[in-house]
DNA sequence: CGCTGTGAAGCCTTTCACAGCT
DNA sequence: AGCTGTGAAAGGCTTCACAGCG
C-alpha cells in the first residue's frame, strides 16, 4: 500500500472494475481473482493487482477479492458511496438524453433538475426531471448546496453560461458541448463525443 | 520529425489542435505560434511544438504556424480530410441525440442513418436523419460500405447487437451504453459518460 | 530577435517475476 | 497449490533548455 500518489489511469481503471464488480455482486458471485476482473475490462492481471494494492490489501492470498467488499471499498475510493446532487443545463436533444442516461443514478448521481431558457420548455419534465427558468435553479442550487453541473448547450452559450454557474457556487462542470471550455478556479472536464473513433 | 511511434496522448491533442484551428481560420487568424495553440487548449507550448514535429516541419522559425495549412495537415492525419459514413444503433433519446450532435458532422462524419426495432421509430426521422429497420439498415451498410457505428441500446443488447454488427462487416464501434463492450479483431471504444467526474 | 524543432533528463506508468500468505 | 502484493526493470511521455533558422 503505497498511497503516494494514485496514477490518473488508476483512477479511470477503478471505475470499469466498479461496473463489472456490480455485475458480479448482482449475479451473486462471491469472489473473483484478478485474472477474471482484469479479463472483464480487458487487461492485465498485474494491473488489477497493483492498482487494487495502493489502497490497501483488499485480496485472500490463494483465494481472490470478495466482490461485495471489493465493490464497498472502491465505491467509497470513488466517493460513490454518497449521492450527489446535479443540473443538466441545457434540456435540447443531448440534455435531455444525459439527463435520462441511467448510468448516473447507477454511479451515485441524482439529477436534481434541468435548467433552460426556452420558456415552452420550463415547467415540462423529462422522465420525471423537471426543466426550470434560471430564477428557480438559482433558489435550487444555492438551497441544496449543488456543486456540479452537465453542460449541454449550443456551443455559444457555453463561455457565459460556465461563468454563471460558477457564480452560483458550482465547483465541477461537465462539459459536452463541441467547445472546449477554459475556466480558472474550477474543475472542468470537456468531453468531446468525437474525439474517441 | 521521428514517426516511429505517435503518441496516444498526442493523437488526442490533435483533435484539440483542430478545433482551435478550425476557429482562428473561422476568424480569419492567419498565424499562430505555439505558446497560443497552447494556450488555446491548456497545455504548455513545448508539448505543441513537440507534437507537431512528429508529423513534419509546419513551422516557421521566428513566425509560427500558417493556420489554414496546419489545419489541413492536422485534418489530413486524422483522416478528417474525407467523409465517414457511420450509423446509430438506438433511436432513443440517447442515440437520438448522437445523430443530432453538432460536432460528428464537423469532423467529417457523416450519420446516414440510425437504426431501430422499434416499429413505431421506423420510417420516422430525427432531423433529417431516417430511422430504419434492421433489414433496410443492413442493405445500406453493405451499399454504402459503413464501417463504423455508434452504439446506443439498452444494456442488455450490447453485446448481441454489436455481435451483428460485426457480422454486417463493421469495423469500428463506438459504445455508449453503460455496459463494458469487448469484441475481438474490432476496434471497440468504451465510453462511459459518468467517468468524467 | 523570435519562435520552431529536438536532444537529453526526469518522471510516471506498465510490465514482469516472484516472494509470501492461506 | 493458488493467487495476492510488490520490488525492480523497462518503457513511454513530458519537461526543459537551447541550438538553429528566418
Amino acid at each position: 500500500m503505497k498511497l503516494f500518489k494514485v496514477p490518473e489511469p488508476t483512477i479511470m481503471r477503478l471505475s470499469l472494475y466498479s461496473r463489472v464488480l456490480e455485475q458480479m455482486e448482482e449475479r451473486g458471485i462471491p469472489v473473483i481473482s484478478s485474472v477474471e476482473l482484469g479479463d472483464a475490462v480487458g487487461i492485465n492481471s498485474g494491473v488489477v493487482r497493483k492498482d487494487l494494492s495502493m489502497f490497501g490489501e483488499f485480496g485472500v492470498r490463494g483465494v481472490g477479492y470478495n466482490v461485495r467488499e471489493l465493490r464497498d471499498n472502491i465505491r467509497r475510493l470513488l466517493g460513490q458511496d454518497r449521492t450527489w446532487p446535479i443540473v443538466v443545463i441545457g434540456a435540447g436533444q443531448l440534455g435531455s438524453a444525459l439527463a435520462a442516461y441511467p448510468g448516473f443514478r447507477q454511479r451515485g448521481f441524482d439529477i436534481t433538475a434541468l435548467v433552460d431558457v426556452d420558456a415552452a420548455k420550463i415547467g415540462t419534465d423529462v422522465q420525471g426531471i423537471p426543466v426550470l427558468s434560471w430564477d428557480e435553479a438559482t433558489n435550487m442550487i444555492q438551497e441544496k448546496e449543488i456543486k456540479m453541473a452537465i453542460l449541454a448547450v449550443p456551443a455559444e452559450d457555453v463561455q457565459a453560461t460556465a461563468q454563471k454557474l460558477v457564480d452560483l457556487g458550482i465547483e465541477a462542470i461537465l462539459n459536452f458541448s463541441p467547445v472546449i471550455l477554459k475556466l480558472a478556479s474550477v474543475q472542468v472536464q470537456n468531453v468531446d463525443l468525437t474525439v474517441f473513433f
